[in-house]
DNA sequence: CTAAAAATTTATGATTGTAAAAAATGATAT
DNA sequence: ATATCATTTTTTACAATCATAAATTTTTAG
């Protein structure tokens, strides 16, 4: 009886843990644009306001805002009419929502799920997940690739 | 070249298509208020606002905004000051998050991750993943319980 | 030097949040 | 049983984030 409300309460309060305000500096929504800025220099060695409007499926208004306010937290150097750059503090921050975006992708694909689904979540997903976390699941790819007949098994 | 291009292309569309409007009428917020106001529910067979408010971390007038606004979407029956009760559609989406939840935990801890960050991170996750994934992932929870030597060798 | 395209500004809307004030409920003391 | 008072709940007024449409400005291409 009391184990089970302890239970219970156990997991409240866990979820009222993960709801108290985090003093972030960064929102979901910094991290989406970061992503595709990113993504965009990676591929054609800049980013215009016209192309991650684009790619974040947004109209072109909401970009330049969004990039004052990236600019104003130090991730991107923004000059209007002139273009962007990405700063060290959003080099760093892109680069590792694309690694947790690839981690996760592969361990998706591992267990079967098609490429668009995985994508999907993956999108979703990749900005809730802790270092800690990653490094398990990085951990567990590995060991999982080291058996292969494993996996076929799996299949 | 085009191969590596190609790659990348592919790469920021699938980023686009996850970005693209969906028409959900609930939003992850929704989400959350419903899990906890489930959890509450199971656990003392109501919910009151207050209860909601400190779980949620938010302050009892968030809590009666949010509250209309579930009983307009018909997730729940809320009468003010005379409490509230989870129509079909709210038990039925609350039941598919609690579900998420466990498994996704489940696979967390079965990895190594520590109990409080994989709560955090699944609380964050839960809202973001395709009921497709979830079946796979459930599949290999599965098949990794059944090869518990295979697990063991891995930690 | 235009005309078209791209980028930005302005005005505004939806969602989600708060603080402070008001209203309703419920518990207590007579 | 009811008047009173503390607590809970709701209303009101307003703020932050993120979005858009329409108008304007700047850049760029011919």
């Amino acid at each position: 009886m009391v184990r089970k409300t302890k239970k219970k309460d156990n997991r409240l309060e866990s979820i009222k843990k993960v709801h108290s305000k985090n003093d972030h500096k960064f929102t979901t929504r910094m991290e989406d644009y970061l992503e595709v800025i990113s993504e965009l220099v990676e591929l054609k060695g800049y980013a215009t306001p016209l192309d991650i409007s684009k790619y974040m499926n947004v109209s072109p208004p909401s970009v330049t805002k969004m990039l004052r306010r990236l600019d104003k937290e130090q991730y991107i150097e923004y000059t209007k009419y002139r273009g962007l750059k990405l700063n060290p503090k959003g080099k760093h921050l892109a680069e590792e929502i694309r690694q947790k975006h690839s981690d996760l992708l592969e361990f998706f694909e591992m267990i079967g799920v098609d490429n668009t689904t995985a994508n999907a979540d993956v999108e979703g997903m990749e900005h809730h997940l802790d270092p800690k976390t990653m490094k398990q699941l990085r951990k567990f790819i590995t060991f999982l690739k080291s058996k292969p007949k494993m996996l076929a098994l799996f299949h």
